[in-house]
DNA sequence: CACTAAAATGGCAGCGCTGCCAAATACAGC
DNA sequence: GCTGTATTTGGCAGCGCTGCCATTTTAGTG
């Protein structure tokens, strides 16, 4: 921590000033050419870029994001980075937001909306240039700070709702809805659910009931139901299963909120001997590659989480109206239904 | 995006000034009240709050840090958001950013240290607090650039080499090593290697270096290898090994670089009747839940990147003096081995 | 009750950059 | 060569806040 000669003009940082004198320039001048914005001549430009080199510039955008009142930060808050869902979303984030160089604050809520309310208004603090949130359910101070302040929001993953800006998902309802007619159609009656509490993760309880309404439809009630507390994980969903089956309701189905449990379920199955799907069908959510790519393929559905994200993304930095944009989610019948 | 009365004092926002101005009270002793610090009476922190709330005033930290020369930014620069070791990651250091205020700048390089030159050069313009990054292995401006930054630095999840300031992680190549001896042990002779491009994952290259090493000091060639290009998925893990048995090779175990690649070969034995592990034994690393509680259980290594990403987090903000410190990986004995 | 130490507060320069405008220079056309 | 226009450049205010220091107020003491 004490180099001397490391690195050209180690110790103090250099400022625009010093460029801008050290090229005998005006330091707007040297300001215009570092962001490629007004007029220079090809000599200036060839000068400047050469000081920076040797000087070893770095531009401090802390006063440039002061000066003109905006920044090159995109804040975006997510519930959890243990569900696949939310680093795939990211991924494709930063596919639009890296080729233009934005650059992304993140912030974990762990489902619960204060911890995001609490997470927006310090991200608020460095005037980010847009904001990408999940789901529709915010506390009602962190509405009327997204709204007062001005930044462009984008609300993803879920279009079962009123937006407040731009909205970019598919309704977690319908795709509920698909997985009963599936299951239906395919013979099964004595339906159970396993998933998270209904509070923590509110798209989770979409999908439950639009899983349900149309059950209800067909006459058929959810035969049982089990509620996890806590990550989602394979060992979460295999102890899940193993407690639903205890109880003995002669279930021939059961639908898990997400891939994860699912797995675990399977799993279970295989470790007691369950034949699946002929005793007992097991359908999932996100079309995890693992389930996939499984000797048994998990039937499921694929979540265009990726394509959300990096579709958001571009949308709300090119500024268009706010909108809601309907992103296909696809069930694929694998071979555990 | 027309909103006039929504929000308190929705449009224009609300400056320190304002808020010094509405209370009657001078900008530092609000600037001293909202960030705690120096002295004032209750009464003034209770009228400062007051107006504050009533404003919806939002501090410009931009302005804050351009002033203080401080960030409550955090920069890290992960290599993929596709292998769930670096979610983890990122989940173990908000742990400890989260309680001090702190947020994390995120980049993600595509394992390319070119890429992870250009992300903390911008990121550095921001003047964070600290930067995590993931390996030893940087380009030599990076270097450069991160001591003559002066911001303090903590590279992750690999001891083996030099660093630059703090380090946190364990050896990459005793890793190796070790699930080596695991095999050999276990009387494994014929063992053939799976894993990503050596060039573009350095510390996955150190794990096959240090198995390689234990194996040539018991007179043991590696039988065969088959390296992957892309992600880290349970496909390509399926797809390699595959490969691998087709070639003839008469392996008796296979070393796979993360447990993804090693549930996908693990699918690819139970789909072609390939008993696991009397005819061929599979070893993975990074002890993901889904091989943990599989039904056959996944012979592994578990590698402890939430603790490093929470050690690394609070070590570098304690501003304590630079170290190596390294963190325990466990082997895991399964049922594939 | 004057007198000092401690606590509370206000004023103001300046962090490093950008935006605006004016000045200087270059390039036209006649 | 000279005026008119386009291109390059420089100067400077100010973005909103913090750090420092001076000033005022309060508490404490003999």
């Amino acid at each position: 921590m004490s180099e001397t000669t490391r690195g050209p003009k180690a110790g103090k940082t250099v400022t625009l000033r010093e460029v801008s004198e050290a090229a005998g320039l005006g330091m707007s001048t040297v300001s215009r050419v570092l962001r490629n914005h007004g007029s220079f001549s090809a000599e200036t430009r060839a000068r400047v870029i050469q000081v920076v080199d040797e000087l070893g510039y770095v531009p401090n955008r802390v006063a440039g994001a002061l000066a003109s009142a905006g920044s090159n930060l995109v804040g975006i808050v997510i519930p959890s980075l243990h569900n696949i869902v939310f680093p795939d979303l990211l991924s494709g984030a930063g596919r639009s937001l890296d080729p233009l160089g934005y650059q992304s604050v993140i912030g974990v809520t762990d489902y619960d909306l204060g911890r995001e309310e609490v997470l927006i208004q310090s991200m608020l603090a460095w005037r980010p240039a847009a904001f990408l949130v999940v789901g529709l359910e915010h506390t009602e101070k962190t509405r009327s700070m997204l709204v007062g302040s001005g930044v462009r929001v984008a609300e993803l993953l879920d279009t079962d709702g009123e937006g407040i800006d731009l909205v970019v998902g598919f309704s977690q309802h319908k795709a509920g809805a698909a997985s009963a007619r599936h299951l239906l159609e395919k013979g099964y009656r004595r339906i159970g659910y396993i998933g998270p509490a209904f509070d923590a993760d509110s798209r989770s309880a979409k999908r439950y009931e639009g899983f349900r309404t149309v059950l209800s439809q067909s006459g058929i009630a959810l035969a049982d139901m089990e509620l996890i507390a806590g990550t989602s994980s394979t060992e979460a969903g295999r102890a899940a299963l193993e407690r639903l089956l205890a109880r003995g309701k002669k279930l021939d189905a059961v639908y898990f909120s997400n891939d994860d449990f699912a797995m675990g379920g399977l799993f279970h199955c295989i470790v007691s001997g369950i034949s699946v799907p002929s005793q007992l069908a097991i359908m999932g959510f996100n079309g995890l590659d693992i389930g996939r790519f499984a000797p048994q393929p998990l039937t499921t559905v694929m979540t265009p989480r990726a394509e959300v994200g990096e579709i958001a993304a571009s949308l709300i930095l090119e500024g268009g109206p706010p909108t809601v944009v309907e992103v296909a989610f696809e069930l694929i019948a694998g071979a555990t239904s």
